[in-house]
Parts: C-alpha cells; sequence; structure tokens
DNA sequence: AGCACGCCGACT
DNA sequence: GTCGGCGTGCTC
C-alpha cells in the first residue's frame, strides 16, 4: 500500500499580516481536510511564539521548506470564503503594484474584527413573541397590572415578532412588564440575525434633470455592465449627486450593488443625507469615524447583499460585493483618496482595477479634476462628461488677486480686504477667511540676537500658541511654556514672527468689535461635536467673520457666506513639490464654490506677492480647465506625472547617517539592475530632515514607462528586506507619490 | 511588526 | 552577584 499520509498532505500558503514579503505554508491537520479550503478564507495559525489570523492565497501540493518543519493550522475560522476570486485578484494586484507585503493588503480589505478572528456574522438581535401559552391567554386575565396588560396587547395586535428597537419606538417604559410577561412564559425570545434597519420614510423623488444631466445619465447608463471610466466634471452646484443618484437607481433596478466613495472630511457632508433620503433600499455606511461593530456590520450587510448602497471612504473601496453594479468616486482630484502610510494605495487607482475586474462602469466625479484623469480623458482612456451649468441662477463667483508686496498689513490683512470685509458685514453677509497655519505665530524670534525657539526633535521652529501659553511643535506635539526672555543672549526682546490664525482672530477682534468671530482650526474644535456646534451657529447667521484653516474648504456649503479670502496663497506658489500648485488651484476653485448663491453673488479675494504667477493669472482669468492645459503642457515639458512614473523611496532611523548609507546601498543595486533608463533622484534629505527625533532621506526614482519602472521595483524591492543597511533603518516604497515628503 | 536571544552597565 | 539596556535575527 502506498503511504497515504503523503498522498493526503495538504498545504495552504497564507498571507499574514506581518511587514514580510512572502506567504507562509502550513499544513491542513487531517481531521480537517475533508473540507477544502478555499483562497479567501481566513485560518488562525500559529506564528512565531503567538498565533495569528492568515488569509489562505492558494492550496498546494508541495512546499519550499521541508515539510517536517511545517506548523499545523490551528483552525478555518470560516466555512466559505469571505472574499471572491476576483476580490482576491484586486489584492494581490494591489500587492504587486504597491510592492506592499500581501498579508497587510488584506489586512486593509477587512474590517479589524474580522482580522482578529471575529465570526464573520451579523450580531443577533433578541425579537420577542407571544408563546403558545400566550397565544392562549385573553389579555383580560393580565388586567390587575395594566403595563403587562397593555404590552400584551400590543403583541396581540401586532402579532410577529417584535425587536427591543421596534419595542422603544412604540414606547419607552415596556422592560419591566416585559420581564414579568417573560416569567410568565407568555411570551419567548428569537434571535435574529440584525439586518440594516427598514426604512420608514418616502423616499424623495429624483429632480428632473436639465438637458446636461440627463445626457450624462444616459451615456452613463448605457454603460452598466461594461467596463468603462467617466469623468464627470461640474461645477459646484451643477447637480453631480443628482446624475450619481440616478444612475444608481438603474443600478438597483438591475438587482445590482453601487460603492459611492468620498474623500476624508471633518464636515459632514450632505451627500450622505440626500442618498439616505432618496433610497428606500438599505444603505451602509463605512469611515474611520464609526465604531469597531458598525464597520464590521456594514462590510457583512455588503457582502452578504442586505445592503445595496455603501457610502465610505477610502478603504470602503475593497468591501465586498455580493452583485457589485457600479463604483462612484467623488471629488476624485482629493489626495485623501491615496493612504499616506503603510499600503500606500491610491482608492481612485484601484476602484478602476476592480471595475476592470468585474466588468463594471467608474463614475469619477470632480468640479476641479486632477490633471492623471484629465490627461487619461485626453487620450480617450476616460470619457469625459460635462456638467457646466449651475442649477438655478446662480452666479460665477468674483476673483480678484491683490497684490500685497511693500503693502502695510494688519496681522495679514490688506487694507483693501479690511474694505470688502467692512462691505461685506455693512450689507449683513458673512466673510470666510483662509489661513493654513493654526496658532499665533509660526516663529518667536529674539529682537536683538535673532535667536528662534526651535523644537528639539525636529527642523522646524516652534509655534507660537499665546491663549495656552505655550511653544508647541505642530510636527511632533512636542510643547513647553511661552519664554520671556531670549535664553541665548538674555537681553533681547523675543517677538512672533509670521502669521497664525490666532493672531488673525485677535486683529479681528480688535478691527471687528461689535462683530461675531469665530475660529475654526484643530485648536478649536478638538471636542467631539464641537465643530458640527460651530457650523451649525454659521448657518444660523449668528456670526460674521469666519476664521479657519483648510478644514473649512471641503464639504461645506455656507450660503450666506459672500466674501472668501485666502490671506496667503504663497506657500502654494513657492512649494518645492510640483503637485502644490495643482492642489491650489483645486482649493481655490473648491473654496471659491463655497460662496454666495443665486441672489448673491460670491467675491473670493487672494492675498499674494506674486501677482503675475503665470498658472494662478491663468486660473483666475480664464478657469480651470485653461489652468490645467497649461499646468499639464509644463508637466510634460519637464517630463513630469503624468508624462511620468514616480516612486518614492522614504527611509529613515533615530541615527543620522544609517538613511544615507541604505539608500546608497539602494543605488548600487540599482545601478547593477538599472538597464531601462530609470532616472535615480537623490539621495536627499528629506524637506525637513529630521522630524520626532528622526532623521528622513528619500530617493525617487522616475520613468517615462511605467512598466519600466515597476521592472525595476520587481527587482529592486526583494533586496532591500536583505540588505544588512536595511536593517537599521525603517522603509518605506510610495508608488505614485502625491506628496513629496 | 513582535518577540526572542544575547552580551555589557548600575543596582538590591 | 543580578536586572535590564536595546542590537540582531527569525517567523511556515
Amino acid at each position: 500500500m502506498a503511504n497515504s499520509s503523503t498522498n493526503l498532505t495538504l498545504i495552504v500558503r497564507v498571507a499574514i499580516p506581518v511587514p514580510l514579503n512572502r506567504l507562509f505554508d502550513y499544513l491542513i491537520p487531517e481531521q480537517l481536510t475533508c473540507i477544502a479550503p478555499q483562497p479567501g478564507t481566513r485560518v488562525s495559525v500559529p506564528f512565531g511564539k503567538s498565533n495569528k489570523v492568515g488569509f489562505i492565497i492558494e492550496t498546494v501540493k508541495t512546499s519550499d521548506i521541508e515539510i517536517n518543519r511545517l506548523k499545523q493550522i490551528n483552525e478555518i475560522l470560516d466555512e466559505s470564503p469571505l472574499i471572491c476570486k476576483k476580490d482576491i485578484q484586486l489584492l494581490q494586484w494591489a500587492s504587486n503594484y504597491y510592492h506592499h507585503p500581501l498579508g497587510d493588503v488584506f489586512s486593509a480589505a477587512f474590517p479589524v474584527s474580522l482580522r482578529k478572528g471575529k465570526k464573520a456574522t451579523l450580531s443577533q438581535e433578541k425579537y420577542y413573541t407571544l408563546s403558545k401559552k400566550g397565544q392562549l391567554l385573553i389579555s383580560d386575565q393580565l388586567k390587575r397590572t395594566p403595563k403587562q396588560k397593555q404590552l400584551f396587547e400590543h403583541f396581540q395586535s401586532q402579532s410577529k415578532s417584535l425587536s427591543a428597537t421596534e419595542l422603544n419606538e412604540w414606547n419607552k417604559n415596556w422592560h419591566s412588564a416585559l420581564k414579568s410577561l417573560l416569567d410568565k412564559e407568555l411570551l419567548s425570545i428569537e434571535l435574529k440575525t440584525k439586518l440594516p434597519a427598514k426604512k420608514v420614510i418616502t423616499p424623495e423623488l429624483p429632480l428632473a434633470p436639465n438637458e446636461q444631466q440627463s445626457q450624462a445619465i444616459n451615456t452613463l447608463t448605457a454603460k452598466l455592465g461594461n467596463f468603462s471610466v467617466s469623468l464627470l466634471e461640474g461645477v459646484t452646484g451643477s447637480g453631480k449627486t443628482e446624475v450619481y443618484m440616478q444612475v444608481t437607481q438603474k443600478v438597483l433596478d438591475l438587482g445590482q450593488q453601487v460603492i459611492v466613495l468620498l474623500p476624508e472630511i471633518t464636515l459632514t457632508p450632505q451627500l450622505e443625507d440626500r442618498f439616505k433620503k432618496r433610497f428606500s433600499v438599505s444603505l451602509s455606511v463605512s469611515h474611520s469615524k464609526l465604531t469597531e461593530t458598525q464597520r464590521h456590520s456594514a462590510w457583512l450587510e455588503m457582502q452578504q447583499g442586505h445592503s445595496s448602497i455603501l457610502l465610505g471612504t477610502r478603504s470602503a473601496l475593497f468591501t465586498p460585493l455580493k452583485k457589485i453594479g457600479l463604483i462612484i468616486l467623488d471629488e476624485e482630484h482629493d489626495t485623501s483618496f491615496k493612504q499616506q502610510e503603510g499600503f500606500r494605495f491610491s482608492a481612485r487607482d484601484l476602484a478602476i482595477v476592480r471595475a476592470k475586474l468585474f466588468n463594471i462602469p467608474v463614475i469619477l466625479g470632480t468640479a476641479t479634476p486632477s490633471l492623471e484623469s484629465l490627461h487619461n480623458s485626453e487620450k480617450k482612456r476616460y470619457e469625459l462628461l460635462h456638467l457646466s451649468e449651475r442649477a438655478g441662477k446662480a452666479i460665477k463667483p468674483k476673483f480678484l488677486l491683490f497684490d500685497i508686496r511693500n503693502k502695510k498689513l494688519q496681522d495679514g490683512l490688506s487694507d483693501p480686504l479690511i474694505t470688502h470685509i467692512k462691505n461685506t458685514l455693512t450689507k449683513k453677509e458673512q466673510v470666510l477667511l483662509f489661513l493654513n497655519r493654526r496658532g499665533y505665530a509660526p516663529v518667536q524670534i529674539c529682537h536683538t540676537c535673532a535667536w528662534v525657539a526651535r523644537c528639539q526633535h525636529c527642523d522646524t521652529s516652534m509655534v507660537i500658541h499665546y491663549a495656552e501659553e505655550t511653544l508647541r511643535c505642530h510636527h511632533c506635539g512636542f510643547q513647553q511654556r511661552l519664554l520671556t526672555h531670549c535664553p541665548s543672549c538674555k537681553i533681547g526682546e523675543l517677538k512672533p514672527l509670521g502669521l497664525g490664525t490666532e493672531r488673525v482672530e485677535q486683529s479681528l477682534h480688535a478691527l471687528f468689535p461689535t462683530q461675531k468671530i469665530i475660529r475654526l482650526d484643530r485648536d478649536t474644535t478638538q471636542r467631539k461635536g464641537s465643530l458640527e456646534r460651530h457650523l451649525e451657529q454659521i448657518n444660523q447667521g449668528e456670526v460674521d467673520i469666519i476664521l479657519g484653516t483648510q478644514m473649512l474648504a471641503k464639504g461645506h456649503h455656507f450660503p450666506n457666506v459672500t466674501l472668501v479670502a485666502i490671506l496667503d496663497v504663497d506657500s502654494g506658489l513657492f512649494s518645492i513639490d510640483f503637485h502644490a500648485i495643482e492642489k491650489l488651484a483645486q482649493l481655490i476653485i473648491q473654496v471659491a464654490g463655497r460662496a454666495g448663491r443665486a441672489e448673491k453673488p460670491g467675491t473670493v479675494i487672494l492675498q499674494t506677492r506674486q501677482p503675475d504667477h503665470p498658472l494662478l493669472t491663468v486660473l483666475l482669468k480664464e478657469g480651470y480647465n485653461k489652468f490645467a492645459r497649461t499646468a499639464l503642457a509644463e508637466r510634460q515639458q519637464a517630463s513630469l506625472p503624468p508624462f511620468s512614473f514616480q516612486a518614492l523611496l522614504r527611509v529613515y532611523a533615530s541615527n543620522p547617517a544609517d538613511p544615507q548609507l541604505f539608500l546608497n546601498k539602494v543605488c548600487t543595486i540599482i545601478q547593477q539592475i538599472n538597464h531601462n533608463k530609470t532616472l535615480v533622484l537623490g539621495p536627499v534629505s528629506a524637506p525637513m530632515a529630521k522630524r520626532a527625533g528622526y532623521y528622513h532621506f528619500q530617493l525617487l526614482l522616475q520613468n517615462t514607462n511605467r512598466k519600466r519602472l515597476q521592472a525595476l521595483l520587481d527587482q529592486l524591492i526583494p533586496q532591500l528586506y536583505i540588505v544588512k543597511e536595511g536593517k537599521k533603518v525603517r522603509w518605506s516604497i510610495d508608488v505614485d507619490p502625491v506628496d513629496l515628503y
């Protein structure tokens, strides 16, 4: 007889969430081999000294590791795979493309609960129903206990099982009566899966689309059932959401599900509200502010098909769907779709990969398309759909560029700006001021010896926060008491240098003592719900001047604001990162969309020391589209993305010399394998070399051909895990970086 | 990433 | 004489 044990040996290759770029092989114990575990199934495995939850990637007969060195899995956690083959393919593609370990990539696709091994079932809810005994009872027999009689009769009239939630809707005071009825065995308990709440609202009716909207809706509807990417370019107020919702309805009519991805926003978006009011089907929401249980439920509701629409941020993209029909990505230009740590994926780009795998369409919507997406539409990879008409009679805002060179400024406010603020306030309209720096002033300097308070952990100055009488580092959080005397020369007077929101606020109070001024930045909105409270005050008209950082730029519309000013646009114009001007242009247009409404046109004021900046001039005189075209031409000239492809290798270590030693080694490795003319820029120290006590270096790789860049990375990255110079540092690779530091 | 093992300083 | 510092090496 043949050796049956070798015939029966079943090995599974498991992705484990550790930063190791390989899979781990395990044996399936004999008593479990009857269940052939499918890829996408979770398993509990012994790993090192502890146990971990991993994901089966494939089943194989042999392993590169000696069979007697393989461990057995502890347990198969799922009866069937939690994600389908195509979604596994998506994750494998992402792991290859972003050169990030597969186990970690899998982790990103699952809520924490499932990563930890929690059962993949929706929570059970207790339902109460009349027992056999209860069904035979006449309610008059309970007349001595009126509360119980009332509850009993409620059950009789409903003639179905009721949950605690449903009982609460009926009458808040049911707990003790219920307990008594249970004790008398007149009621019995049954457990039911907790499904997303049934809606009791009458859904709002679709709006009548205008000519352009119905054209977009028709075009998009015709694309259902096939892969395509459409770039829906619609100015603020042109009714993109209506288009999303009407196409979504068509997908629902086909019995399919829709994912709607939104940027991470600090302000509650109206979009969620509009979807909830429009559709009677169940809708799930998934973002980082929800509890773990809520995200667990949302994931399973979509996976099991109980819910038809998923609204979520970046990582919601990976949620498995029973019948995926459409992916919508709103505000596609927003950089929060790119994860900025660990597995640095772009949800926008992966949405397209996923859509291709499932043969479904993607809609990318925005008023200010990213340059990459515009380029792709010019190359006919995406279909460009325009919504240029503003709904209603809304008038475009007026832009004013204020040259502040050699001008007297009162804490960042020029005289003409102050005049505009005064005029707006006289008309009882609101003013919105942007300054992207919190605190009082970014520098405390000695008037005599020019000594500057610096952070001891970072290459940056300490920011003055007068309100708390502290100096703070905005990069590592280090803080100390405000200084009163120069520690260097001992005689000089310490003065604030530069602008922060706190300082501008103080100045505004002096200029407009009778007006209500509100400051919104991380310092004033730390407490939960305080931002929402402030926004409510603003929309109630209790506030005259709103001053804030860019946290105000996204997601919320202030209808009574008719003057918006960006106090300092120059930081965007001078940045060493070529993405900065694109982001600034998007910010300006998005901010302009916040201001004014039909009968009250808005004005947008930009203060600058570069009034002749060519791109800025184009943007204001000829609009975003012309700006984008000009900026794209500049990128092409310089061979920058999207005309080339980049990968950024970031390194840091506590020892200042180690990062560069590692990158020097990396350069020699690249020289050995670089047969494809990939540009190697660096190593250079990061723009702020020392941060939170670590020294940062980086190396930028660039090639006009994406495949060639990938081919280099394919050869390079595995070696980074091996070389000894890599052991002393922490490194990470960022493919298609959107932030170059 | 964890978590061990492994050799050199300040302490009961 | 030990407790523990974090360097380096492994995880199927």
